[in-house]
DNA sequence: CCGATCACG
DNA sequence: GACGTACGTGATCGGA
């Protein structure tokens, strides 16, 4: 012990960090580690699947915690004191598999090897022994961490109490909980209760599930609560069920509610972490045959044995046992990640790759968007594990703030690196190799940081958009989702070799090692997925739309964000300042007529204002008890003669056209090329359409003056100019054309007034001299059946009472039988299969058409009927994009396509071959579905030119 | 970080 | 008949 340890300014240290308690649930870990994992047995026969699995994760466990304190606690016998309660009570559990009894044993003594301390008490499950001991423990004032996924455990969670999941490694805390329960950790007991647990045989109240308990117990609070006030509850079978079972809640409640007080002879303190013990564990590895775990053990054991003050040495004979063990163990994660720093070791996985004909590519840059970013490093992985990170602008340590003096400081580039020339030079080679596919993930990114050095990756795949076409609507599709869902691996996260909030760095500053963990395994990852979700695909027939759609409009789509579009820097300044004085104008007269100054933008206090101060009549709304201020009610209001909510409307939309539009679109100007490149993502709806954020150029305003004054900023390089195509009435084009409706069909085809026409034969006036509300009617009515018709919704939309429009949805299905047959086909195919197709075989899938709510199964029944005709117009508007820029080459015409807006596309064209630019898009768009489909109805597509976005309409 | 609001198709 | 609504997005703001 040196003298500093025991100085007195030691002594006075801060307090120190509270003692960390590791409670292992080794019999929860049985069973889930024995279905988790393939069979396997020792070659006298014995299974020891579940036993590997054990000791792998205790190994890693003690290996990677600062714990002080570990133990495993096991269950006993299969009764407890809870048959006594209940004599049901796991009653129905069959007896475990007869593969997994003789391991029941083997864990014990796994942990016996490993020299971590072990309990069981009979008449006590684990999960008993474990409250009790977190109790203790943070009594005590320690953190706790429970190593278990049973659901069972998370009533313990809290400040001081946390949870792990063994076999995902990931942690599970009040948001997990929130997740799996509907309700906090604190809550988890009530909601079982309820819900009980038919794994388990806890009863509850019949009828009453998850979702229900949690919804109830958030509102009453507690079992007792609730059961107290079960005559406020308004549906009748759920008052009854509650009523007629509160025993069985109140019984159910005891059973999951765990017993923190067990009489434990011992304190949390008798299991004081103890390294593992060569003698003891090396003959356990070795008599069960776990080689792979033996050898990395064995060279644990070496290093440490080598003493403290020798070198580790990273290369030669401990680098290939190293990545021998590696080979074998769980595939990522391990040691066969290298980092390339000469051209020779870049030449040898190039060559590699080329070997292979397949290779997963990553690239590593200081931004998010591709636009602004540089490339800092690449990453390849070839097969299963085997991944290599290339750093090429990696820098010194975070900038301090300081002068940077020497010429290789802390600024600048990392020695040793390859130099960025050199690097681009070997892989350039490879990634336009058309012989070997990159596999990406969501490559339209590092297609766009390649673009930009000059290389153009092809031929490729893209596990984003494959899982897109499998899934699209049914979860996210970013590469940590995947890993998680396909791979059952939780990746490292950006923020943890990055950092978070203030303290992130850009990735040129992450050192080398994090970088090269973080960097190969997206690249393994991405491997994985491919190898993955590409035969799901194929085995689902979806190939065709991925292959034929959204691959191909990779590279088109990137084209456009890359080309940018033009903004009138000065129109929007100007406009920026008539709205602010306007708004300073505005925010005067609706103070003066409020009697006090008070936020406009804070619809708690303009609904204050209204409701309570000046008394207009409105009422609360919503969950948040606020009252309601949209649009439709301040307009109500201001139809009735009131002014205040007549001006808030116009500050409002003020308001909101300068801070989202003429102010944030100046800021998003690139500072290269003096224009605006936005971000089209291609896997982000669940119908198959783009979303555009960063900006979003996909709502800029055009349905009122003010607001078409902001498409007049968008503007073309000088002697070009803006041609707009887009595609009229298409979605319900497509809605005659799928429910077959004949009149609809031959209406289109005669190119007619649909809602003119519609009007007429709904409500039996002629097209002649048709009063316009009428036509108004009928056209509220067209856009209804796009979006699943309601009477609610139709009646909000006109202003008119339910009843009349329920009258009027009759009407028309009446005339139309066809498009209520479409409806209900469509919902069914939806319950059937869980998503709804488009024309082109999109899936877009509806989770939760069958969901018990008949509110929210209402919502996605309405959204299944929607999605086909949105989606097909999607891949409509996508299968013309894709051959626009053949089609203008061919013909020999320089325009650019620069944005979509779901059934507009936007180009830049000079202005000499506008009308030819033009005639050829209008018909590349027309023509987009053959040959795959020919529809029934003809699609037309409208053009104008002008030099702004607005006149181009 | 979520809900309300509002811009677009 | 319950439930609470038109379909699909993204950005901004206020307020916990």
């Amino acid at each position: 012990m040196s003298a500093a340890k025991t100085s007195p300014a030691d002594e006075k240290a801060p307090a120190k960090k509270p003692d960390h308690v590791f409670l292992i649930d080794g019999s929860g870990y049985i069973f889930r580690a024995f279905h988790a994992l393939p069979p396997l047995t020792r070659p006298d026969g014995t299974p020891v699947n579940a036993v590997l699995g054990f000791t792998n994760m205790l190994l890693k466990l003690v290996s990677d915690t600062d714990a002080e304190y570990i133990a495993v606690l096991f269950d006993t016998a299969r009764k407890n004191y809870r048959n006594d309660i209940f004599p049901d009570y796991k009653a129905h559990r069959p007896p475990p598999p007869p593969e997994l009894i003789p391991q029941f044993a083997l864990i014990r003594e796994a942990t016996k090897a490993c020299n971590v301390p072990q309990l069981e008490m009979e008449g006590f499950e684990a999960d008993d022994l474990i409250a009790t001991y977190a109790r203790q423990a943070a009594e005590a004032g320690a953190q706790v961490t429970i190593v278990s996924s049973d659901k069972d455990l998370m009533q313990l969670i809290g400040p001081q109490v946390s949870m792990l999941d063994p076999i995902k490694n990931r942690p599970i805390g009040p948001a997990e909980v929130e997740e799996k329960f509907g309700v906090g950790p604190d809550k988890v007991v009530e909601v079982q209760a309820l819900a009980g647990d038919s794994s388990d045989n806890v009863p509850g109240v019949p009828g009453i599930g998850v979702k229900t308990a949690a919804e109830l117990i958030k509102t009453y609070g507690s079992l007792e609560e609730l059961l107290a006030r079960a005559g406020e509850i308004k549906q009748p079978k759920r008052r009854e069920a509650l009523q007629q079972n509160a025993e069985l809640a109140r019984i159910s409640r005891r059973l999951v509610l765990l017993k923190n007080d067990v009489p434990v002879k011992q304190p949390f303190t008798a299991f004081a972490r103890r390294e593992p013990d060569a003698a003891l564990l090396i003959p356990f590895l070795e008599e069960n045959q776990f080689r792979s775990v033996l050898a990395r053990v064995q060279g644990q054991f070496a290093k440490k044995s080598a003493g403290d003050a020798a070198v580790a040495d990273g290369s030669g004979k401990g680098h290939a046992a190293a990545k021998q063990a590696a080979a074998s163990a769980k595939p990522t994660g391990e040691a066969a990640y290298e980092l390339v720093m000469t051209e020779a070791e870049l030449a040898r996985w190039v060559a590699a790759a080329r070997e292979k004909g397949a290779v997963a590519f990553d690239t590593e840059t200081t931004s998010i968007d591709p636009m602004q970013a540089s490339l800092v490093g690449f990453s390849l992985a070839i097969e299963t594990g085997r991944a290599c990170y290339v750093p090429v602008g990696h820098r010194g340590g975070p900038p301090q703030g300081q002068l940077d003096l020497g010429g290789d400081g802390e600024g600048g580039l990392l020695p040793n690196q390859i130099p960025l020339a050199k690097a681009l030079a070997l892989i350039k080679p490879l990634l336009e190799d058309p012989s070997v596919l990159k596999i990406g993930q969501n490559i339209k990114y590092d297609m766009t940081i390649m673009a930009a050095h000059d290389i153009a990756i092809a031929p490729y795949d893209d596990t984003m958009l494959i899982s897109y076409v499998l899934a699209g609507g049914a979860h996210g599709h970013g590469m940590d989702e995947l890993s998680e869902l396909h791979l059952n691996h939780r990746t490292i996260h950006y923020e943890e070799v990055a950092g978070t909030g203030k303290a992130q760095v850009t990735f040129d500053r992450v050192p080398l090692d994090k970088a090269l963990a973080y960097a190969a395994e997206d690249a393994d990852v991405t491997l994985r997925l491919h190898q993955v979700l590409k035969p799901q695909m194929l085995a689902e027939r979806l190939a065709t739309v991925y292959e034929t759609i959204d691959r191909p409009l990779v590279p088109v789509v990137m084209a456009m964000e890359r080309a940018g579009v033009r903004l009138d820097r000065k129109v929007l300044q100007d406009l920026s300042a008539d709205f602010a004085a306007r708004l300073i104008e505005l925010e005067k007269q609706i103070h003066k007529l409020a009697g006090h100054e008070f936020n406009i933008g804070s619809p708690k206090q303009l609904g204050e204002v209204m409701f309570d101060e000046m008394g207009l009549g409105g009422g609360k709304k919503g969950k948040t008890g606020a009252y309601a201020t949209g649009a439709d009610v301040l307009e109500e209001l201001a139809a009735q003669g009131h002014d205040l909510p007549a001006r808030v409307l116009d500050w409002r939309q003020l308001s909101k056209l300068k801070s989202t539009y003429t102010d944030s679109l100046q800021e998003q100007i690139n500072a290269r090329t003096g224009r605006v490149h936005t971000s089209f993502a291609l896997a982000a709806t669940s119908t198959g359409r783009l979303s555009s954020t960063d900006p979003n150029l996909q709502n800029i305003p055009i349905r009122t003056e003010e607001g078409r004054k902001i498409r007049r900023a968008f503007v073309a390089e000088k002697g070009w100019v803006l041609l707009s195509v887009d595609y009229s009435q298409i979605e319900l084009r497509l809605a005659a054309h799928m429910a077959e409706v004949p009149q609809l069909k031959e209406a289109f085809r005669e190119g007619i007034d649909i809602h003119a026409m519609t009007a007429s034969q709904v409500f039996g006036v002629p097209v002649k001299g048709m009063d316009p509300m009428v036509r108004r009617r009928a056209k509220a009515i067209n856009f209804g059946i796009i979006y699943g018709i309601s009477a609610f919704g139709l009646a909000a939309q006109l202003g008119i009472p339910q009843g009349e429009a329920r009258a009027y949805i009759d009407a028309y299905f009446k005339r139309y039988p066809e498009i209520l047959g479409y409806m209900d086909r469509t919902k069914k195919f939806a319950r059937d299969h869980g998503y709804v197709l488009t024309l082109f075989g999109r899936r877009c899938h509806v989770p939760g058409i069958l969901d018990k709510n008949p509110a929210r199964r209402s919502f996605m029944e309405r959204a299944a009927i929607n999605a086909p005709l949105q989606g097909t117009a999607a891949d409509i508007i996508k299968r013309a994009m894709i051959r626009v820029p053949a089609a203008l080459a061919d013909a020999k015409l320089q325009a650019r396509m620069l944005l979509q807006v779901h059934d507009e596309l936007l180009f830049e064209v000079p202005k000499a071959e506008a009308k030819d630019t033009a005639a050829l898009v209008k018909k590349v768009m027309e023509r987009a579905c053959a040959p795959a489909l020919e529809l029934d109805v003809p699609l037309v597509a409208e053009t104008g030119t002008a030099d702004n976005w607005a006149d181009a309409h």
